[in-house]
DNA sequence: CCTTTAGATTGACGTTTGTCGATAAGTATG
DNA sequence: CATACTTATCGACAAACGTCAATCTAAAGG
């Protein structure tokens, strides 16, 4: 890859999509939300993000304990939901402040309700 | 499983949850919102989905052709969708009808959008 | 520099998932 | 009943996923 992981790395649905009920998704738009939803279809990922979101920013270092997950799989999970655009990590120092970025959960939910 | 499967399996998750950052989601929670993205989270059963709610009620048959999906694997993603209680489908007939449950969805997206 | 610390990456593992051919189960019609 | 038809289920297989121990990278402080 040549983009940093922290960075999002999907770009191309800025403004997708109308609700379910108004049009037929095409493959191309369903398979770029499906990145979204299976983002947040794991329940580890899904405590991480509510953690995230309920404290604006969060330094993993605070979110391995109450997950009680490894530091490896915190990070795979923190990866996933970067990679989905869900959330951007910035390093300041030793630590990497991580917080969600609501655009692209209205991106989900729109789709959900009209 | 003693249900028959196009009936909703779970019913457990009916008002379910504060938005993500209100309250750091429960392990319970987590794990009975996740089945739901999961299931959102494939870009055939997407696509399915919105088939099925932009023509109110569809049968299978109309879904295969257009899926470009074999009858089988049809059949496993409706079955997904119906077990995370996004669709359920009344037998009438030869043929199977499907909807969508928009309180299932409402509860989806009311944990994305404030 | 060297040590310490936070976090990413790698490699391995068992499990789950998406897919389809083949087959079974349920329903209408002759 | 026999046949045709629609949908569900089974079995198999490759691909993807969640997890962690071990290792590597980057930053801070002596």
């Amino acid at each position: 890859m040549s983009k940093r992981s922290l960075e999002v790395v999907d770009d191309a649905v800025v403004q997708c999509c109308s609700p379910l009920a108004s049009d037929v998704l095409t493959e191309r738009e369903a398979h770029d939300v499906a990145r979204i939803f299976s983002a947040l279809g794991d329940p580890v990922r899904l405590r991480l993000l509510s953690m995230i979101a309920s404290t604006d920013e969060a330094c993993s270092c605070h979110l391995e304990v109450p997950l009680g997950k490894s530091q490896p799989t915190v990070s795979h999970h923190t990866r996933i939901l970067a990679e989905a655009g869900l959330i951007v990590g910035e390093r300041r120092g030793r630590w990497t402040w991580w917080r969600v970025v609501p655009e692209r959960l209205e991106i989900a939910a729109r789709l959900l309700r009209p």
